[in-house]
DNA sequence: GCAAGGTC
C-alpha cells in the first residue's frame, strides 16, 4: 500500500533525527517566518509507506479561557471571582500558535497518514490530539498514528515507525482536567486575593496578588521555614570530648554524641576519670568508596547551578536551552537518570579530548578507565539524561556562565563515566569507665571520578596511629563540652527545588517559573546568607548570625532530640542564596491557615509543616482538608486523580466537579473569613502587631 | 491585566 505521510514532531530534534533515520537520503528544509513553523521535506519509503514531509510543531497549539474574560476585564469587577467556578470556558488561539495549526491543516490535505510525533508523556498525548484535530480539519479522511519513543537512536525511531499506536485518550482527558481545574481556581482565588486585598495597604495599590496550584505550595515551603527559624530556640547542650596524643593527636567522639542534661554529664564524666584507664573494643578497617554521581536531571542541574555555580535555576535553564539550541548538549529538560543501552558513550567522551582541561581526563577514560555510568530509577521514556553532545571551547561560547554551565555538564558526564572514589577507613572504638568513644579514619586511595569532578570533595582525614584490640592507654585530655543548638538556616534555591521535586509541585521544565514568580510577585525575596537581604528585610528579629561549629557542628542523631537541624548542602560557602518570605508572602499563608481553620479549632493548634525539617521528604496526609491551601497535598490529590484517569478508573468530568468542589469550599469559607485575611495582610504589611 | 503546561 502506498501512502503519503505527514509527520508532527514536537520539536526540532525529534524532527531531525526521524528525518534523518527515515529518509533515503536527501532532506531539504524550509523554514518560515515563524519560529515554531519548520518543515523538514524528504523522501521516504518505507514499510508499505511513502511519505513527503514532516512537519515541526512545538508547544500547546490552544489556551483555555473563561468565556469573554477580556471583554469583563474592564476594572475586574463585573464578574465575580466565584463566577470563574462556574462560567464557559473556551479555547483561544494565538495568532502565532494558529500558523502551526494552519501549516499541520494544510500538509495534512497532501497526506494520507498523520503520525504523531510528540513526547510520550501526558502532555505530548495532549498535543497529539490538538495535532490530530487541526490535521483532521485539512482532510477528515486522514488516518491517524501515534509513534511510542523513549529516545531517538537510529534503531529505536525505526522501530516506533513500524509499530504505530493509537492516540490514548485518557492520557488527553486528564491533561484537560488538569488544565481547566488549574485555570479555574488560578482565576478565581487570584481576583478574589486581589480585589479584597490590594485596598488593605497602599503598598499594595495596583499589585496583582496571583495565587496558582503551584507557586502557593512553593511559597509556603519558604514561609514554614522562615517560621521555624524564627520560633527555634537555642538549647544548651554538654559532651565529653577525649583526646590522646600517640604520634599525632587523636580526638575520641563520644558515642552519646551529646546530652542536654548537665547534671547526668558531670556524673557520667566523673566515673570516666575514675576509671583512670581506656580500653580498645574494637577495631575496625575497611575499604570504602564514594560513589560517582547518577546522570544528570534537569532537577539536579538546577540544584547544582544554584549550589556550586551560584547562577539561579531559572538563569541556569535559560542557559542550557541556549546551549541545546546551539547543539552543544542534549534536550535539558528531562527527568531519566539513567543512559540508554544502545547509546555511544565513547563517542561522546572522545569529542571532549581536545580541551585543555579535562581532555587529558577524557582520553584517559577511553584508553581503559572508562565505567559504565550507574542507572538511576528515573525514566521519563522521552529524553536522555543531559550530556554534551559537541564539544566548544570555553572562547567560543558568549558569555562566562554559558561557559561554567557547558564545563559543568561535560564534567558530570564524564565523571559518570569514572569509576567511585576508593578510599580506607578505620574505626578504633574504646571503652573509657562506663562510657564508649571511636575515633575514625578515612585515608583516600584513588580519587577518580573526583579528578575531573571538583564540585564534591572526598578528603582524608589524619591518620589514625596504630592501636591493638584490648590494649588500655591513659586519655591525653578529658573534657566536658558545653554547646548550643543553632537555628536551622533559612530555605536555598536547592532546598526549595528539592522540596517541589518530591512533592510534585511543577515540572523539571517549570520549577524554575514558579520561583521566579514568587519573587516577581514580592512573596519572597531572596538574600546571600549571612549577609543582608538584597531589597526588603524581614521585619522582625534581626540578623541570625550562626555560630557554627560553636560546641560540635554535626549533630542530630541524639534520639529524642532533634534540635539542630543543620541540613548537608555540599561544599558550604558563604553566599548561598537563601529565601525570606516578605510581609505580604508571610501575612497571605499564614491568612488562609487561619481563616480556614477557625471554623473548627484555634488556629494555633494548626500543626506546622514539620515534614520540610529534612532537605528532602516527601509529605503524606491520609485526607487532605481545605485548611492545607497553601501545602502540597491537594495538588498531589490532583495528581492522583490524573493518574486514575489515565488508568481509567475515573474521569474528567467526576474529577473536574469534586475538586472545584473543594476548593469552593474553600473559596466560600475564605470569603466569608475576609477579615481574617485582611487583618493578617494589614498585620503584616502595616506593621500594626509585631507579635509573631 | 489572573494558572500551568508545552516549546522557540
Amino acid at each position: 500500500m502506498v501512502r503519503k505521510v505527514l509527520f508532527v514532531a514536537e520539536k526540532p530534534a525529534i524532527a531531525k533525527a526521524i528525518s534523518q533515520h527515515l529518509s533515503g537520503g536527501q532532506i531539504t528544509t524550509r523554514n518560515t517566518g515563524n519560529q515554531y513553523v519548520k518543515n523538514y521535506c524528504f523522501d521516504f519509503d518505507f514499510g508499505g509507506y511513502w511519505g513527503r514531509s514532516s512537519v515541526v510543531v512545538t508547544s500547546v497549539i490552544g489556551h483555555l479561557t473563561v468565556t469573554d474574560f477580556d471583554a469583563e476585564y474592564r476594572g475586574w469587577g463585573s464578574c465575580s471571582p466565584s463566577d470563574l467556578f462556574e462560567l464557559p470556558i473556551r479555547t483561544r488561539v494565538d495568532s502565532d500558535k494558529k500558523a502551526i495549526a494552519d501549516n499541520i491543516k494544510k500538509e495534512a490535505q497532501y497526506a494520507q497518514s498523520l503520525f504523531i510525533w510528540t513526547d510520550c508523556d501526558r502532555e505530548g498525548e495532549f498535543i497529539g490530539d490538538e495535532v490530530r484535530s487541526a490535521a483532521v480539519q485539512g482532510n477528515s479522511r486522514i488516518e491517524v498514528k501515534r509513534a511510542k519513543f523513549s529516545n531517538t537512536e537510529r534503531a529505536h525511531i525505526i522501530q516506533a515507525a513500524r509499530r504505530q499506536h493509537e492516540l490514548d485518550m485518557r492520557q488527553v482527558e486528564a491533561v484537560a482536567t488538569r488544565i481547566e481545574v488549574d485555570l479555574r481556581l488560578g482565576a478565581a482565588f487570584t481576583r478574589f486575593q486581589t480585589l479584597a486585598l490590594c485596598p488593605v495597604a497602599p503598598a499594595l495599590d495596583g499589585k496583582v496578588i496571583s495565587y496558582g496550584s503551584c507557586q502557593f505550595p512553593a511559597l509556603g515551603f519558604v514561609v514554614d521555614r522562615y517560621l521555624r527559624v524564627r520560633s527555634f530556640v537555642p538549647e544548651t547542650f554538654w559532651y565529653i570530648r577525649l583526646q590522646y596524643t600517640r604520634g599525632v593527636d587523636v580526638t575520641f567522639h563520644w558515642s552519646r554524641n551529646r546530652l542536654f542534661d548537665r547534671a547526668i554529664v558531670t556524673i557520667l564524666f566523673e566515673k570516666c576519670i575514675a576509671a583512670k584507664s581506656a580500653t580498645v573494643t574494637n577495631i575496625q578497617q575497611k575499604s570504602t568508596s564514594k560513589w560517582r554521581p547518577l546522570p544528570l536531571t534537569t532537577v539536579e542541574l538546577q540544584k547544582a547551578g544554584s549550589r556550586w555555580l551560584r547562577i539561579d535555576s531559572q538563569r541556569v535553564m535559560k542557559i542550557a536551552e541556549e546551549l541545546y539550541t546551539q547543539g552543544w548538549i542534549s534536550y535539558p529538560r528531562t527527568e531519566t537518570d539513567q543512559f540508554d543501552k544502545g547509546i555511544n558513550l565513547r563517542s561522546l567522551i572522545e569529542k571532549q579530548n581536545q580541551d585543555q582541561n579535562w581532555g587529558n581526563y577524557a582520553q584517559g577514560l577511553l584508553n581503559g578507565n572508562f565505567q559504565q555510568p550507574r542507572a538511576g530509577s528515573h525514566n521519563d521514556q522521552a529524553h536522555p539524561p543531559i550530556h554534551p553532545v559537541n564539544y566548544v571551547a570555553r572562547g567560543a561560547l558568549d558569555n562566562y556562565d554559558a561557559a561554567r554551565v557547558y564545563e559543568f555538564i561535560v564534567r558530570r558526564f564524564l565523571a559518570c563515566c569514572s569509576d567511585d572514589a576508593r578510599g580506607f577507613k578505620s574505626t578504633v572504638s574504646i571503652a573509657y569507665g562506663p562510657e564508649s568513644f571511636h575515633a575514625n579514619g578515612l585515608l583516600v586511595l584513588e580519587k577518580n571520578y573526583l579528578d575531573v569532578y571538583p564540585y564534591e570533595k572526598w578528603e582524608s582525614s589524619q591518620q589514625l596511629p596504630e592501636f591493638r584490640l584490648n590494649e588500655t592507654f591513659e586519655p591525653t585530655e578529658a573534657k566536658i563540652i558545653d554547646g548550643q543548638t543553632t537555628a536551622p538556616g533559612y530555605l536555598t534555591e536547592p532546598e526549595l527545588i528539592a522540596l517541589m521535586d518530591a512533592n510534585g509541585i511543577g515540572t523539571d521544565a517549570t520549577m524554575a517559573e514558579h520561583i521566579a514568580k514568587i519573587k516577581e510577585r514580592s512573596y519572597v525575596v531572596t538574600r546571600s546568607r549571612g549577609g543582608t537581604t538584597n531589597n526588603q528585610p524581614p521585619t522582625r528579629g534581626a540578623t541570625r548570625g550562626r555560630p557554627r561549629g560553636r560546641g560540635r557542628g554535626r549533630g542530630g542523631q541524639n534520639g529524642g532530640h532533634s534540635h539542630d537541624t543543620e541540613t548537608e548542602n555540599g561544599p558550604r560557602s558563604n553566599t548561598v542564596e537563601e529565601f525570606v518570605p516578605t510581609t505580604l508572602g508571610t501575612a497571605l499563608i499564614q491568612g488562609y491557615e487561619t481563616a480556614l481553620s477557625q471554623t473548627d479549632r484555634p488556629a494555633s493548634t494548626v500543626p506546622s509543616l514539620s515534614s520540610t525539617a529534612s532537605t528532602v521528604s516527601t509529605l503524606n496526609h491520609a485526607s487532605p482538608d481545605i485548611t492545607s491551601l497553601a501545602k502540597p497535598f491537594l495538588r498531589k490529590e490532583l495528581e492522583a486523580k490524573l493518574k486514575a484517569i489515565c488508568e481509567g478508573r475515573n474521569t474528567k468530568a467526576v474529577v473536574v466537579a469534586e475538586t472545584l468542589e473543594q476548593y469552593r469550599r474553600a473559596f466560600s469559607l475564605a470569603n466569608q473569613k475576609v477579615a481574617v485575611l485582611k487583618d493578617a495582610v494589614r498585620e503584616y504589611v502595616l506593621g500594626e502587631n509585631r507579635r509573631l
